[in-house]
DNA sequence: AGATCAATGCAACTTTATTGCATTTTACAA
DNA sequence: TTGTAAAATGCAATAAAGTTGCATTGATCT
C-alpha cells in the first residue's frame, strides 16, 4: 500500500519485536494495494522462502491486535488483511467482488460518513467501523457478457 | 423484527414456495430485532421441532438470495442474519460486540452515509452497503470491571 | 394411483482458523 | 563464549462454519 512506512518501525511502535517473518508478512500487505485474504499472503511468502502457515496466522493475529493491520470481514468466508489506518493512511470503505473474490480499497471520500453524535450517546465502546460495498467488479461484468 | 411484516407473502413475492420450514426460519429472524447466526437459528428451532442443519443453511442461502434475508459479515467467524431491506425497514448499521459475539442493529440516521456520487461513476455493480461497528457493548464493559 | 419435481435429511467433505506441544532461534546474563 | 530462559516457529491434530452428493420423503398434477 505505501513507500512511505518503515514496516520496522511500525513493530517495535506496535511493541513486537521484528522478526524477519513478521516483516515478510507485513511488507506483502503494505505493498499490497488491496487486502489480501492468509492464504494468498501465506502462498505469496511460502513460494519465496518456505514459511508455516500457522506462524502467518499468528503473525496476523498478532498485527492485527497491536493494530498495525486490519482485519476486514467480506461476504465471504475468509477474513482479508490490510494495513490498519494510522498517520500515512485514512480508514476507508471496500468493494469485495462477490464473483471473483477480489477486495479492492476505496477512497476515503467514497463515502461520508458522520457517526460522531451517535458515538458520544452509545453506551458501549466502539473500536472500529467498517464499511464494505459489495457486487461485481468491471473485469467480472465484463466477462458475464 | 417486525409485527407488520407477512412473511408467507414474503416468500411469496421472492418467488419461493412458503413451506414449512421456510416460515420458521423466516419468522425467527423476523420476530428477532437483531441478527443471528445461523447456528442459533436452527437450535432455537430444532428445540420446537427437529429440523436439519443443513435444511436451515439451505434456506437461509435462498433467503438471501431472494433478498428477503441480508447475510451480514461480522469480524467474527459466523453470518448473521437479520430481514433484508424492504419497504418496511431502511437498511441500517450494526454494532458487533467483540466479546459476547452479540450483533445489534443502528438505526438508520445513526451514520450519515452518501456514497450516491461515488456510485455513479463506479465502474462496476454495487448490490449491497454493509457498515459494522466493532467494540465493546454496554453489558461487556460492565462486567470487565 | 402413478409420475414427477421440490424439499428435507444424513453423512461425508471442504475451507478457514485454532490449539497443544515439540523444536528452533534469539536475547542476554554469567 | 557459553548457558539458559523466553520468544518464535513448525507440525499434527482439532475445531467451527458451511457445502456437496445422494437417498428419502412429501407435494402436486394429472
Amino acid at each position: 500500500m505505501c513507500i512511505h512506512c518503515d514496516y520496522r518501525q511500525l513493530l517495535k511502535d506496535g511493541g513486537v519485536s521484528p522478526t524477519l517473518n513478521r516483516l515478510r508478512v507485513l511488507e506483502i500487505i503494505g505493498s499490497n494495494n488491496f487486502p489480501l485474504p492468509a492464504a494468498d499472503i501465506h502462498e505469496t511468502l511460502d513460494r519465496s522462502a518456505p514459511i508455516n502457515r500457522v506462524t502467518v496466522y499468528r503473525i496476523l493475529d498478532l498485527l492485527v491486535e497491536k493494530q498495525i493491520v486490519a482485519r476486514i470481514a467480506t461476504g465471504g468466508r475468509a477474513a482479508y488483511y490490510g494495513m490498519a489506518p494510522n498517520a500515512q493512511h485514512q480508514a476507508h470503505p471496500h468493494f469485495y467482488c462477490t464473483q471473483c473474490g477480489r477486495m479492492d480499497c476505496l477512497t476515503p471520500e467514497t463515502v461520508d460518513i458522520d457517526f460522531h453524535a451517535f458515538e458520544n450517546t452509545f453506551p458501549g465502546r466502539i473500536d472500529k467501523v467498517e464499511m464494505r460495498l459489495d457486487g461485481i467488479c468491471r473485469n467480472c461484468l465484463k466477462k458475464k457478457t
